[in-house]
DNA sequence: CGCACAGTTGACGCACATCAACCTGGGTGG
DNA sequence: CCACCCAGGTTGATGTGCGTCAACTGTGCG
């Protein structure tokens, strides 16, 4: 039971508005939690992500999991990859996807790319960079439930700009493990920083719905600012 | 009392060996723990630095400081400007720094940057993403200890590639405050860290200068794979 | 000489982890 | 259409890594 205008995004913003996303090709479907690109793995092709969410990650030996950045419509998976065809990070689902292949040039012979494919990559490496340094933020100096707000204001934000999400609510199927895996923290301890979120009155996430019901009071505490979300 | 040949790094590695780097007119001389630049300030000139440590943060209104990076010299502090000629965070210095000043184009009009402009910033934003999703793996799912290990197998790594830095020992005159601010923790458990990882005669750091006494062990500690910081 | 900044150390507290049940709902097959 | 399953969510008891507070110790510099 969603709002009305939030299951399907006008193509103008999904495809990003650059040359990248006009690029891609066939379109797959993924299941939850499948790996869509294994680390250091070498690819023809590069993935536009279109429907659903999927997540960069990293695992250490002993299983310890981070994932690095969530992705959504519009956003490509595996950047980097575009350049080299290479990622130093694994892509996997979180929820149910459709994404959209991207060829890579194989670059051979040292032939540059266009220079439109390069400002579309510059303005995508910087967007990405800025997101991951407030990640940094909220992962050294903001306590769980900061961090935890910090996250919903910006993944709303992201999906209200390919319209995908109204002022105070989005689809948002993620578990509370993979949020964990995302904050640093214990799928325990984020169950808990909810109830006390939801219990402030300031938003609950409940069967795949995120729905801020003090957006302003949420962006005060997490002291959120979207500007680094700008194009 | 630094090893030879640590003092001084020849122009090519310094340089970065790309356009950025050559365009550095003036230099200018920086006392520690002073700002390069303020948050949202717009400035004409980006910032390569020459001598010394740098680094990206950020405050949060209560005082909290995360350091998103930390800079070395033949790496440009203000990135993103040369495209923007704003950053979203602020630049300070950690030690005593000299750094040169790169003219940004004013790029009124629309007209696009040189392509070899394009292609250096390019390889270089992606290195700095690349080293900010460790930090991210770091601060998120690794101890304390794991953490100041893979910052100093990284930091190492840096410096080696411009010269400054033997395969076991490097100049780093970074307070164990501003380290603290990087790792997301306190002064004082980094203090305490260090001597763990000293008795365990891993590495010590006395004096501004960095040994690492067994750096193989070092390295699996902290799952360190240096093939991230290539360009 | 004395101030200021950095490092060191100990006592104590807390945010978050760990461990372990138990609940819940929706998908599946008989 | 019910019986079952199982991934995900919820909750309580307990543990611990790191923070906090506070005092003291260098150490370089004016």
């Amino acid at each position: 039971m969603l709002g009305a205008g939030l299951e399907r995004s006008p193509e103008q913003a999904l495809d990003g508005g650059d040359v990248l996303a006009r690029a891609a090709v066939r379109e797959r479907a993924f299941a939850p939690h499948q790996d869509i690109r294994r680390p250091g793995e070498t690819s023809p092709v590069a993935h536009l992500l279109i429907a659903g969410h999927t997540c960069r990650y990293r695992l250490l030996s002993d299983g310890r999991r981070q994932i690095t950045a969530i992705l959504v419509p519009g956003d490509i998976c595996d950047l980097e990859a575009v350049i080299t065809g290479r990622t130093a990070f694994a892509v996997g689902t979180l929820t149910r996807c459709t994404v959209g292949e991207i060829p890579v040039e194989p670059s051979a012979g040292g032939n540059a790319p266009a220079p439109e494919v390069t400002a579309a990559l510059l303005a995508r490496l910087r967007r990405d960079e800025a997101i991951a340094r407030e990640w940094l933020v909220g992962l050294g100096r903001r306590s769980a439930v900061e961090r935890i707000a910090h996250l919903f204001c910006e993944l709303r934000a992201r999906l209200a700009a390919v319209g995908l999400a109204s002022e105070e609510r989005c689809e948002l199927r993620l578990t509370q493990n993979d949020l964990a895996d995302a904050l640093g923290l214990t799928s325990v301890h984020v169950n808990r920083s909810l109830r006390w979120l939801s219990e402030a009155g300031l938003m609950t996430l409940k069967g795949g719905l995120l729905v801020m019901h003090d957006r302003p009071a949420l962006e005060r505490l997490a002291e959120f600012d979207p500007s680094y979300l700008h194009r």
